[in-house]
DNA sequence: ATAATTGCAACAAACGATTGCAAGAGAGAC
DNA sequence: GTCTCTCTTGCAATCGTTTGTTGCAATTAT
């Protein structure tokens, strides 16, 4: 029937619009390419380059295929476009902390950056395919990469697994972390300059009048080493090497506080001075020096890192070493999108600020 | 070539192995079933029932292949089987907050529950593709889901919605939201019993003895409205429907805390109970609290809503209405992959559950 | 020995788009 | 009136799987 009303027809152009409104009834929904072909009388080639407006279809034939498309709302199906194109349309973003490192999702960093990682994408037409993974799981990076899923993955931290990442990163160039920049490091990465950032917190309470310092924060994790050493070159600097003392646990959310608070209490020289691997871990001693007495920055100052949207929230609000997640973010995507086009882009260590509020 | 090698070979099964080590060098990439089907000198179609373990392929022959398939580390394109299934394999989260109405994507409750989904649906076998969106746009729905590129949806919050919700939901069964159940609603929700919540708070408070009662949030938002009805229910229930002030407006973690202390100087007759709308709203009213010389719970109580991670490390700690969101996002997947199975399956109300700190 | 049954594997047709190549129409030059 | 040359469009192959149908051995029943 089709191809009855077709051959009748005389060539192209004029019998477009005939066409269009006879062939077959119009409620049908239009579900490929295909019979939006058919409807508007073209091949389904046309009907494809006519939607990517491309100039090898005349403007009218153009304009009238689109006019139709946007009459029966039909878009063409993005999985068979993908698949065809060989592209995914995706970017994984990868979080690899594991069940067992406690609810460390629910930290308000990774969502600060995640919102700002969500919006770069999607101007540059990629959707964000979020993944919580396990770094004890050997494959979980490869198994990410090479799924077909992604054109790219960002990872939110390092965690400990920089050689693995690195393994990856030999062969696979759009990958880039959220981290510490290590000294031959193969993976590219962004980051703050966390020994500057260990410095410039360090530097400021040696202002203040410190005496007695601490580091709360474990540094198995690269960026926390890099803040302990910048610390520590800070007090060396300065002639203080011997004033430290160091809490290096594993501190979230929910564990920071009690692990401060024993650590607080079994302290036979409680510092004046402590300095925080982030935000989080400061807003709990904080709340662990008030409920031991201790007034901030009365007997104590604290120092934050990350300089989050509750820093100047707290009791008082925290001074903090700011790290710029927006900044960090674009960067991210920028470097990722260079690396999916093919230019071996390097790394980026954003400069970190120092935010005086009133717990020093 | 292919052709010739297998037109001498003898019938099946025996020369599957003498074939295999002689096809092309074993060094050559597997790409595709194609590769390791001529590779076990068997046909692509057997290869991929081979690896689905289907058993209409010999265990002898399924052996072969997936062990083939492992030493090669071979695995079939995510992308084409999708495509040719018509699966997405991944669930739209979508996040109903524009850019305008401030950074409310950091909020810690999203990430909380976001973190369960994220666990939830890779159990499930698929990735969550996550989305910002900006409600003003009228399509901001429909484009996620006719894009083909998800399986289902999960909305985090309905934010002023609702109608535009309800409007997909008729005919589009595999969403499901976060967020209050209204009556008459037809999309599916999941949520926890927003009336009940607003009045076990006012009820706690009006046991404490609070006598001028404040609810500080925007009831534009169905679930706060819904907070808000409870609590003046409370009152009413015990005869004080006139001791309820309310600051309507829209507190996000940046813009709470100046509107609060405004509204607390402006306010002459200051209450001595607060029922905030959220956590991050009440974590802001203490800091106020603080800043203008009330003591809280001396002078002034206050109640918060959701429980979030950050509720026991406040300076008091914060009294609050648990939303057991871990609850919350197993029942959002577990219903949405029910309705993906066809299964019109309705709303889930969660019981709110008071846990009471210092703050009142 | 022949016929009926079962078990395995191959053939080929989808899925819905993109794209190189070829071919037809119309314009302009001779 | 024929010959180019440009401008549009159609044809058909292709991406890598899955799956209904068919066909060939091997097994069992008659």
């Amino acid at each position: 029937m089709q191809s009855s009303l077709q051959s009748f027809a005389k060539p192209r152009k004029c019998n477009l619009i005939k066409q269009g409104c006879r062939q077959l009834n119009d409620t049908a929904k239009i579900r490929n390419i295909t019979d939006l072909a058919r409807l508007a009388g073209v091949s389904p080639a046309t009907v494809s380059r006519a939607l990517a407006d491309s100039h090898l279809i005349a403007k009218k034939t153009r304009e009238l295929i689109q006019g139709l498309a946007r009459e029966h709302d039909f878009k063409p199906n993005v999985m068979a476009r993908n698949f065809r194109i060989k592209r995914a349309g995706a970017i994984g973003v990868l979080i690899p902390l594991g069940h067992e490192t406690g609810q460390h999702i629910s930290d308000p960093f990774f969502m600060t950056l995640l919102g700002q990682l969500a919006d770069a994408l999607t101007e540059r037409g990629h959707d964000l395919l979020l993944s919580r993974v396990i770094p004890t799981d050997p494959g979980w990076l490869t198994s990410v990469v090479e799924s077909g899923r992604v054109d790219g993955v960002i990872l939110i931290g390092q965690s400990d697994q920089s050689a693995v990442i690195d393994r990856v990163a030999v062969d696979y160039l759009p990958l880039v972390a959220w981290g510490a920049h290590l000294p031959g490091q193969v993976h590219c990465s962004v980051g703050s300059d966390n020994h500057k950032g260990g410095q410039i917190a360090t530097r400021h309470l040696i202002e203040r009048g410190v005496k007695r310092f601490a580091f709360f924060g474990d540094p198995i994790a690269p960026e926390i080493a890099q803040r302990l050493e910048g610390c520590r070159a800070a007090l060396a600097a300065a002639g203080r090497g011997d004033a430290l003392s160091i809490l290096p646990a594993h501190l979230t959310a929910e564990t920071a506080h009690p692990a401060i608070s024993e650590w607080l209490a079994a302290t036979d020289n409680v510092p004046d001075g402590i300095i925080a691997a982030s935000d989080i871990i400061a807003m709990s001693a904080l709340r662990a020096l008030s409920e031991q007495g201790y007034s901030v920055p009365g007997d104590v100052c604290v120092v934050g890192y990350d300089d989050l949207a509750f820093a100047n929230q707290t009791v008082p609000p925290l001074t903090t070493v700011k790290q710029d997640l927006v900044a960090g973010g674009a960067h991210l995507v920028d470097l990722l999108f260079r690396r999916i086009g093919g230019e071996k882009a390097g790394s980026v260590v954003l400069e970190p600020r120092l935010v005086v509020r009133g717990s020093s």
